[in-house]
DNA sequence: ACGGCTGGGTTTATCGATAAACATCGGCGG
DNA sequence: CCGCCGATGTTTATCGATAAACCCAGCCGT
């Protein structure tokens, strides 16, 4: 059964001895035809399997198609893997489901990079979830010149939703150092080209992703503010996961035993230095401190009875006002929002051990 | 800053004094064109922010787009609660990754029905993984006669990745007979127009979706192998969460203490239940037996030690094969994989409490 | 009786690309 | 020296719709 030819308007048109115009007005535009002709062309284009104008015809003409593209600079299949993602995805989704608007997943180009293919996503407009502005998707998505939002990403000139990572973090190595800690080591996401070196706090975060850079700022803020050295706060870098957390902590403690503080910039990693630290005998927060950043719910089956000292932010909320700014704008020009993460104290920190020892 | 006049293969070939075809060329042909033209034509449309065709005319012309839409049949912003429609997308997202493709998330249509506006998404070809036929969204993605797989639903005119659910339920509700069961309720899914009432395996089910109709059928292999009369076990719906499933057998339970058994059509509810059974009194298996279905992650912080009795499958794997079928065609003509799901016996179904108390 | 309006259509231009057929030209085998 | 070929461009048709301008009959008020 070889796919019989499509119809179209033009031949719904001339099946029935009208012009295309009023059958694209049939489904448009029903106020300029009359009730009589308009049913017998619904009718006609029933039977004869038509449901409806060409999207991609129809699109190149008016230049809306009704989907916003939402590009990440994680793998996609990484980021279906990470609570926080997806909780930004279901706050987008919430909005688009009230909009009926779809949804355009775009994954990054990462194969051969001679392939260099184009950015093919039809889409009236884009949220960017990305760090980095240099990647190529990145480039022909802002090159576009379509609506953007950005999420937790430096770009002045485009709307944006933004967190106070800095002041959150501040708060959370600040409440360490109240506790007695001092020798401190955070553990953040990779570079693009990291060679995984044990940086510090004195080392330079300016190329790195924004939501690092302020994190590592907020750090900052706050040993500076106790006269603390920054060379004394390690920086580690491990992918963004469980197991990451986990080999970060273990090998981190195993090399310097000194440390009584782990700063994660994720939960995942949190919890995955959790699962690191039990390993090799640490007990916390009796002798081991974790911190970590999302406030996502613990992974399946561990540590039922304790909650992480973290700082909570809704990516739901993130998603939904990013979605809400595209689709619903009230105004010309770009809007930025502030969403405010917060910091909670859990029993993953405590005082550091015998705080006289150093 | 009023957005400047974008550029386009002519204006740029104009601009050039070439014709659009090479500009064309240029990007989807480069073997058609010199080496010195197209850096030529490369270089100028870098200068005027021209990144590449537009992307709808190209799939107007080609007939082609590069994305492909993923139709679920429950709220988007339901499917990103859900670990198993987060894995069915993590499987896609994978192939898509590989191939290049784009992911469109269509919502469907619950807007007033006098709006019922057209299925605007531009894609290759569906996924489908949505039970029911009858929703106008599905119907005209059926309409538009592209390339498509379904997920657990019933159609053999079109290529297919189905569970053996049947099968796997029957091992199910066997177990449980054989563990001395008889006073066992199905929990499931609710149905379009469920009136809430407690049925018996005893009524029809042919109407409702496929896996839920599918699933029932091996309920009653297991009970009419066994001899027990299919009016004994009980059927309820609820909406598919751990809150629905907790609701649900708390009321079940209360209504009919008699019951031993909860054989719950998903691991969510399963979850749920155990939470309902708990907060009545119910030990879980020493005098109640919980079972799900899909093999799920628990939920964070619930029931650490215990390993819920499910058929467990492989969500990601079918998202993967779904997406393989429609990107990497081997062949011409419907293509239809098979799963296998997989009986597993944890901790939560145990024998019947006083086997000879009836 | 006549100009203006309105409901219901039609004509024509256009959105921005790709495909296929066609032109031009230097080189090269016979 | 002729005819053909490959490399490089150009012309023209087309994908399937929407938008804007236009046309026309009937009706209305004056």
């Amino acid at each position: 059964m070889a796919r019989a030819k499509r119809a179209t308007l033009k031949s719904i048109a001339s099946d029935l001895g009208v012009t295309h115009t009023s059958v694209s007005n049939a489904y448009n535009n029903p106020a300029k035809v009359s009730k009589a002709l308009r049913d017998r062309i619904i009718a006609h284009a029933r039977s004869v399997n038509y449901e409806g104008p060409n999207p991609a015809a129809r699109s190149l003409r008016t230049g809306r198609c009704g989907a916003i593209g939402v590009l990440f600079n994680d793998q996609l299949s990484y980021a279906f893997t990470d609570p926080h993602d997806i909780a930004f995805l279901r706050g987008i989704s919430s909005v688009c489901e009230e909009e009926g608007a779809n949804i355009v997943l775009i994954p990054l180009q990462n194969k051969r990079p001679e392939q260099r293919d184009q950015l093919a996503a039809i889409v009236d407009g884009f949220i960017l979830n990305a760090p980095y502005r240099s990647h190529p998707t990145i480039r022909q998505a802002l090159a576009r010149g379509l609506p953007t939002v950005v999420v937790d990403f430096d770009a002045p000139e485009l709307s944006s939703v933004l967190t106070n990572d800095r002041a959150a973090m501040q708060a959370v190595v600040a409440h360490l150092l109240a506790l007695g800690h001092r020798h401190l080591a955070i553990v953040t996401f990779p570079r693009e080209e990291g060679t995984g070196e044990i940086r510090s706090l004195e080392d330079d975060f300016s190329d790195e992703s924004y939501v690092v850079h302020e994190r590592m700022e907020g750090c900052r803020d706050a040993v500076d503010a106790a006269g603390v050295p920054r060379s004394a706060v390690l920086v580690c870098e491990t992918t963004n996961c469980e197991d990451g957390g986990q080999r970060a902590a273990a090998w981190l403690l195993r090399c310097r035993p000194e440390l009584t503080a782990l700063v994660c910039f994720s939960d995942r990693l949190a919890y995955g230095a959790l699962a690191g630290a039990a390993s090799i005998g640490r007990q916390v927060p009796g002798t081991l401190s974790v911190t970590g950043f999302d406030g996502i719910d613990p992974p399946g089956g561990m540590s039922p009875g304790q909650r992480l000292t973290t700082v909570r932010q809704n990516a739901c909320e993130k998603g939904r006002r990013a979605a809400e700014i595209l689709l619903c704008p009230d105004k010309e020009g770009t809007t930025s929002i502030a969403i405010e993460a917060e910091f909670v104290v859990g029993d993953t920190s405590g005082a550091a051990p015998e705080a006289g020892k150093q």
